[in-house]
DNA sequence: TCTTGCCCTGACGTCGGCGTCAAGGCCTAC
DNA sequence: GTAGGCCTTGACGCCGACGTCAGGGCAAGA
């Protein structure tokens, strides 16, 4: 299978895996032409690449993944490396989710005082001084 | 007040204060040897932009919230197009939260079926066949 | 006067993950 | 043989919010 032919299967472009390429993350083999050759397998550790990112992972991140499958494991998180990130991932996770709800509830409080101090916006109908 | 000291006050730096001006959002008058001068409301404006930002909002977001002091308001937010950048941020933050929480319980979720299959990992101590 | 410290403008560097264009090679169908 | 579609490498563009450097001006104290 040539570079077109497996970013189409993948969901993604050929920019896409020369540039995994370039980092090292997906090599290919070449044919007598010098185009790209994959084959099944490579599909498979570019589908465990793009569903780590689709999860926000970076890059790098997918690298242990993509080797644990390349050394032969059934599942990319087969791997204590794996897992490792995996870990760091929930507590990145976790703080940035807490800060964001931190920061959720403080613009929400900023809004509440905003409108009583400003009314007219949510509220059109105000009973004050409303004679027509 | 010279750039230095503005910079210093607000806890930032010349090249930050540089650059909201030429993203025109705080400009600064001259003195008669070309350096910027700023006031008191100057560094209020500033500090306005700052806490914004330290909240994840974008720098053009907040400019309504500058412009309504600069209009003579208390607040920043006294203003009816600084509402809508809170109630369209509280919008954006809400859906950020659900999709990272969403994340959070997949990876955490393939952590623990990974964790299952291959174990060691958290729990050193073994029971299967350790006789010493 | 000379040094020190602040100021000026202009412009390139950073980071991640590619998009996009340029110039050309290979292969197939007509 | 030629048009079209795929492939190749190389290299610049993008986005946001600045960092950092280069080269030079202005002001004040020793």
């Amino acid at each position: 299978m040539r570079i077109g032919e497996l970013a189409a299967r993948a969901g993604t472009t050929t920019r896409t895996l020369r540039y995994y390429e370039s980092r090292g993350l997906l090599p290919a083999r070449r044919g007598d032409n010098g185009y790209r050759t994959y084959d099944e397998d490579d599909l498979r550790l570019l589908r465990q690449i793009r569903t780590l990112q689709d999860f926000g992972f970076d890059l790098e991140e997918t690298r242990p993944f993509v080797e644990c499958l390349r050394a032969g494991h059934p599942e990319g998180d087969s791997c204590p490396a794996s897992l490792v990130v995996y870990r760091r991932k929930l507590a990145e996770l976790d703080t940035l989710i807490e800060q964001l709800t931190s920061v959720r509830a403080q613009v929400a409080a900023q809004l509440a005082r905003a409108e009583a101090a400003v009314p007219g916006g949510p509220e059109p109908k105000c009973e004050l001084g409303g004679h027509a």
